[in-house]
DNA sequence: GTCTATATCCGGATAGAC
DNA sequence: GTCTATCCGGATATAGAC
């Protein structure tokens, strides 16, 4: 593993978050790292292999911290605060949802692109799904209608929670946050 | 008012809703009307002012849908209902709402395309706020927690909504709203 | 693995004719 | 109000030297 390779992937992300895909250039990369255009080239070749790489690297991410939560033995709540918690560490730096920023423009990317941010969105919803059912039959969540629906539900808010706070005041996440933790409690 | 800068307008708003911003170009706009870069310059000098006179569009467009309900004297659900449908019809057509397309993308924004967004967002949030604050001192609404953070959290649901189901199945959509609705009846 | 150099193309924008 | 023509800069991408 290069630390270059990183290096990029780590500030690619940072600008899909910050920027948005299409507003960003391997310039932009190049210049912030202090080497020149093609060494990124060198790693990857085209712009789409580096946006699929990027939600390659935060699959993985997310498969880790169910890992780390199965080893832990969290509990759905546990589990549902600990989710809660990267969004609001994104909301500190200013960052969105990279669900939310490739979402947005989706119709831009790229196939293998898209396919792999749908890869990631269904993992994340199924996961979701699969806590809230498994809390709400332990007693420790309420809520109406079905998982899949109430993940959908749960995962929306967070996404554009980042979205609007950061446009408006970021203390708003913190009201959504809030408001989401309360209508589950039993 | 000119036609062709109607349909710029309407087309390039129709670009940011589908693509995003950064995403598309005058020559889309051009081409598609049948009309040279140089016209689109004519109206909008800047992209910036094209991007900013959009969203003045859809305050104005917000407004009269207010002025609308007001005369025909909607009630609380009834004027939620009417907010929503925008969002269903979005959700047909492949379009997310303007406030995440711009949301996501709102760092490589102008300065007055910015303001202009925030502008809107802070009338749409003041207004659905009241709403639901009315709503609820009737007896039409049931929800926890002061009126504008369910605001923001139902906002969310609906934009960040609209994103995902684009990218997984348009019946997501679906889902969110009923569980909108669901949760706030009495 | 990173560089220099370069090719190619595209996007935003303007000047001036009609 | 729309056109032709053009400029400039920037973005993606590649070839080949080191």
């Amino acid at each position: 593993m290069s630390l270059t390779r990183e290096k990029i992937l780590e500030l690619g992300e940072e600008l899909i978050l910050k920027r948005g895909y299409n507003a960003f250039s391997y310039q932009d990369i190049s210049s912030e790292l202090g080497i020149k255009n093609a060494a990124v080239h060198y790693y990857f070749p085209a712009k789409e292999n580096l946006g699929t790489s990027i939600i390659k690297n935060n699959i993985l991410r997310f498969e880790e911290m169910l890992d780390n939560m199965n080893t832990r033995e969290f509990d759905e709540w546990g589990q549902l605060e600990a989710f809660f918690k990267f969004y609001l560490k994104s909301n500190r730096e200013d960052k969105i949802c990279i669900l939310g920023s490739l979402g947005s423009e989706f119709q831009s990317l790229s196939e293998s692109t898209k396919r792999e941010l749908q890869k990631m969105t269904g993992m994340i919803i199924e996961w979701l799904s699969s806590i809230l059912d498994k809390g709400r039959n332990k007693g420790l969540f309420k809520y109406i209608g079905d998982a899949k629906s109430r993940a959908l539900l749960i995962l929306s808010c967070l996404v554009a929670g980042l979205q609007l706070a950061r446009l408006m005041d970021k203390s708003d996440f913190k009201a959504i946050h809030l408001q989401l933790l309360d209508d589950l409690k039993p």
